[in-house]
DNA sequence: GGCTTCACG
DNA sequence: ACGTACGTGAAGCCG
């Protein structure tokens, strides 16, 4: 909400370029339209935007401007001008009016004029006040220009939340020239998106190099003598393109309109006007936020627990259908739609137990059957409610996962966070999360209504049980793995210690293992890496390196290893184990791509790959009489790939139950059937994982510690023996650029803002991204299935097995002994039946009394 | 709190 | 010409 603002705040101008931002908004959000079809995905980012903008910065003037959509007087100039930006796509277009009319009914200031770019409206209008504080956002870099000691950019990042502020104090320490050099820079390296042609053969390095030494177009043009020939050849050539680009390129300032500034106050709350367009537009979520007067108003009510007479609340709550409920720290919120109803705890801070037993009652009539619950987090909530004794037997709702699969890069919110969303108090968090799921229900499309219905909120409740059953951990043996390891350790450094001729330094330090082995002894490796802080780095890779020469980097490789299972497995997770038995914790909407994470502790990552490490697996162990039955998808990646890109080798090898990298590796290295020697596997076996990620030539090599070009040519004939990969990897790049994201097999999305960066590395990342997230995305679709089918047919077989760990292609039951072949067949039959694809998913069971023997 | 390192799929 | 595999969580150091 607008804060007050007293005599320390100067007055604020406010200056947004309309086209761009809603161009923005529009592809930061899924699409959504109203019931009668009108596409409003544009307009409701733009609006939720502007929102965040009036809070942040509480201006008094804001002014909204427009492209009119002709060409412009700048662009006519240029004989050679056409349109080579991509069009608006249709249901962007029809949002335009439609927003216009909504600003209008705000009563906010709009600006446009047939002839003119909003690039110079903005100027103008930043021109003409210059008393006023002036802010400009955008997503034009032209309009860097217009920085001066009163008129500042925001400048719109990936999707429309990230916004980089540039001030006259910032602007040369981010850009590396003035303000003023933005169109000399222009007139040098041109814009092929605005149909500047600066000169030909420059680009934005060697524009940048001549402008750092003569200033301006004037100052190279001057100095033509003293500039390298090729360069001059070109300057010489493009001299007259170069001096149109400039003219171009400067942002008219003194467009004729006319505007005052008290035309530009903005006035909240906003008009009744305004409340009824808001509505039509069905943003019902913001009709209820306080920037309209007729928001329905929330009774917040404090009761102290132990003084107040519960009795009749919960008598009226009883009464209640939906409600939502949030835990927070001061105490717990409950709201009806209408109020707001805060049970404050004592002295704020919630103590399990503390002040619990008297709100039993309520919490009863609240959670019991009948009624639906609106919450942020059902598991967490159910958690909680475990703490009370209180079970929730009623329905529920989970806005975050309703958020996550809006858009899976959407970090988990709580109730505080969705209330400052919707412009409310936070007092009114249970409030917003009647607004959040309105919201939610009535924007969301139907794949991802169906993916919330049908996978990921029943997935939460087989996650709940997961985590109250906990998987059995042996106590006894934390100590013995404890002695072993520090025993080791202190072995190790005494040796490395001797080594380095030093009496002792922090090992767990690399900056002083780093001063010992490359300044003290001097040590240097091919290729050593430097961290960010121009430090060397004294990762694995590098001292792997080392240790083809030197005992030391050895022995500091072994230490490195005993030291994470020492901290990370047995001191970390041993507080976590009280009672044997450990509750990880799974987060559900973590991850970009669809992917459970595991955390307090990470079961996820518990060690494998080394026999000590992988020793640590006997650690966990199945209940009295139990044993762990445990299966793994082969390859379900690969398969995937397999079933996207119908390419016929892959397809031939897993219907054939062949040895994938083995087929691999006769195909890329033209080697006959069944002559793969074990190396020339493992090469084909960290290819195929390269293919997964996005490969580079660059990480491959690096992985097989061989070189860029050696790495190259395997992709290539990859590529070559596998052509309908290459293909599938190309669409889904290509794909990726025009939506804005990519989906998996049940259609759950990624948007990958990165591939509009202008920067390269973030470019290249999100391409990569877009190979990867729908191999992996659909995979953890897939296994998603297979616990929610796992879950009910033990169920429906009255089953005692228990799934008590997923790990990403893995799941494990804690099943009694006498249900072990049932416990196998359910397993393997639910997960290899999970869904149909082009090839066989198959998998792997095995059993064991641990984790360890289960392999 | 950011950086480095390293455990897993 | 330029940095690079995809996705996580946790521990320890250092400012």
């Amino acid at each position: 909400m607008r804060k007050a603002c007293y005599n320390s705040c100067m007055d604020k101008l406010i200056l947004i370029d309309g086209n761009s931002l809603l161009n923005r908004a529009y592809y930061a959000m899924s699409v959504f339209s109203t019931k009668d079809g009108l596409p409003t995905n544009g307009i409701f980012g733009f609006i939720k935007l502007l929102f965040k903008i009036i809070e942040d910065e509480n201006p008094r003037y804001l002014v909204v401007t427009f492209d009119v959509h002709a060409p412009t007087f700048r662009h006519k100039m240029y004989s050679g001008y056409k349109a080579t930006r991509k069009p608006m796509p249709e249901d962007l277009v029809v949002q335009v009016p439609v927003l216009k009319d909504l600003l209008s009914s705000m009563d906010i200031r709009i600006l446009e004029k047939a002839g003119f770019e909003a690039d110079d409206l903005i100027g103008t209008i930043a021109n003409r006040f210059p008393e006023t504080e002036t802010l400009i956002y955008t997503g034009d870099r032209d309009s860097y220009q217009l920085i001066n000691e009163h008129v500042s950019v925001c400048m719109t990042k990936r999707g429309v939340s990230d916004l980089e502020r540039l001030t006259q104090a910032n602007f040369y320490e981010k850009e590396g020239i003035t303000p003023a050099q933005v169109i000399e820079l222009k007139a040098l390296m041109g814009d092929s998106s605005d149909n500047i042609p600066g000169v030909r053969g420059i680009g934005p390095k060697g524009a940048l190099a001549l402008l750092q030494q003569y200033k301006t177009l004037d100052g190279v043009y001057a100095h033509l003598d003293e500039i390298q020939a090729s360069v001059q050849k070109k300057l010489r050539e493009s001299r007259n393109d170069a001096y149109l680009s400039r003219k171009l390129a400067t942002i008219v300032t003194d467009v004729p309109v006319e505007l005052s500034l008290d035309e530009c106050e903005i006035r909240i709350p906003f008009s009744e006007k305004a409340r009824e367009a808001f509505a039509k537009l069905e943003f019902r979520s913001l009709v209820e936020s306080n920037y309209f007067p007729e928001r329905q108003k929330t009774h917040v009510e404090f009761y102290d627990c132990k003084e107040s007479d519960l009795g009749a609340l919960t008598t009226q709550f009883s009464q209640l259908k939906t409600f939502s409920f949030s835990v927070e720290e001061e105490g717990v919120h409950v709201s009806d739609g209408k109020s707001e109803y805060l049970f404050r705890l004592r002295d704020n801070f919630l103590v399990p137990g503390f002040f619990l037993p008297e709100l039993r009652p309520l919490l009863q009539a609240l959670f019991s059957e009948g009624k639906k619950a609106i919450l942020t987090d059902i598991k967490a909530t159910a958690h909680f409610l475990d703490g009370v004794g209180v079970p929730l037997s009623c329905d529920a709702e989970d806005i975050s996962l309703l958020r996550y699969l809006s858009d899976s890069n959407l970090r988990p919110s709580g109730a505080k966070e969705l209330a400052k969303d919707f412009s409310l108090p936070a007092e009114d968090c249970a409030f917003a999360l009647f607004l959040a799921y309105r919201e939610a229900a009535e924007r969301e499309g139907e794949v991802e209504k169906k993916l919330y219905r049908e996978l990921e909120l029943p997935l939460s409740y087989v996650l709940l049980d997961m985590e109250r059953t906990g998987v059995r951990v042996d106590m006894s043996k934390f100590p013995v793995f404890s002695d072993r390891f520090k025993g080791e350790m202190d072995a190790l450094s005494k040796k490395i210690f001797k080594l380095a001729g030093v009496s002792s330094f922090n090992l767990n330090s690399p900056f002083q293992l780093s001063e010992i082995l490359f300044e003290k002894l001097g040590y240097s490796a091919r290729g050593i890496k430097k961290n960010i802080r121009g430090g060397y780095s004294t990762s694995a890779e590098v001292l792997e390196k080392l240790a083809e020469e030197h005992e030391i980097a050895r022995l500091i490789l072994k230490y490195r290893e005993v030291q994470k299972l020492q901290s990370t497995y047995v001191d970390g997770i041993r507080p976590l184990a009280a009672g044997g038995i450990i509750h990880t914790t799974y987060y559900q909407t973590m991850t970009s791509t669809g992917r459970l994470s595991s955390a307090n502790p990470n079961l996820q990552n518990i060690p494998v790959r080394t026999e000590m490490g992988r020793e640590l697996r006997k650690l966990f162990i199945a209940r009295e009489g139990n044993v762990f039955v445990d299966a793994d998808y082969s390859q379900i990646e690969l398969r995937l790939l397999a079933h996207f890109s119908e390419c016929k080798v892959l397809v031939e090898a897993y219907r054939t139950g062949q040895d994938i990298h083995a087929a691999t590796a006769e195909k890329i290295f033209h080697l006959p059937h069944g002559e793969v020697s074990p190396d020339l596997r493992r090469r084909a076996k960290t290819i195929n994982f390269g293919i997964i990620y996005g490969m580079s030539a660059f990480g491959l090599a690096k992985d097989l510690n061989c070189s860029t070009e050696e790495a190259q040519a395997y992709i290539s004939a990859y590529f070559a023996t596998h052509p309908e990969v290459k293909a599938y990897m190309d669409e889904n790049v290509r794909k990726a650029k025009e939506n804005g994201f990519v989906t998996t097999i049940l259609g759950r999305k990624r948007f990958i803002p990165e591939l509009k960066s202008g920067n390269y590395n973030q470019r290249t990342f999100g391409e990569r991204a877009a190979m990867n997230m729908p191999l992996q995305g659909s995979a953890a679709d897939i296994i998603k299935i297979a616990m929610l089918r796992v879950a009910e047919r033990l169920k429906r077989e009255k089953m005692a097995s228990q799934l008590v760990l997923q790990v990403h292609d893995e799941l494990i039951l804690d099943t009694p002994e006498e249900e072990t072949e049932a416990a196998i067949k359910v397993l393997k039959e639910e997960m290899e039946g999970a869904l149909a694809l082009k090839v066989p998913l198959i998998a792997e069971v095995s059993t064991g009394k641990s984790w360890y023997d289960a392999k």
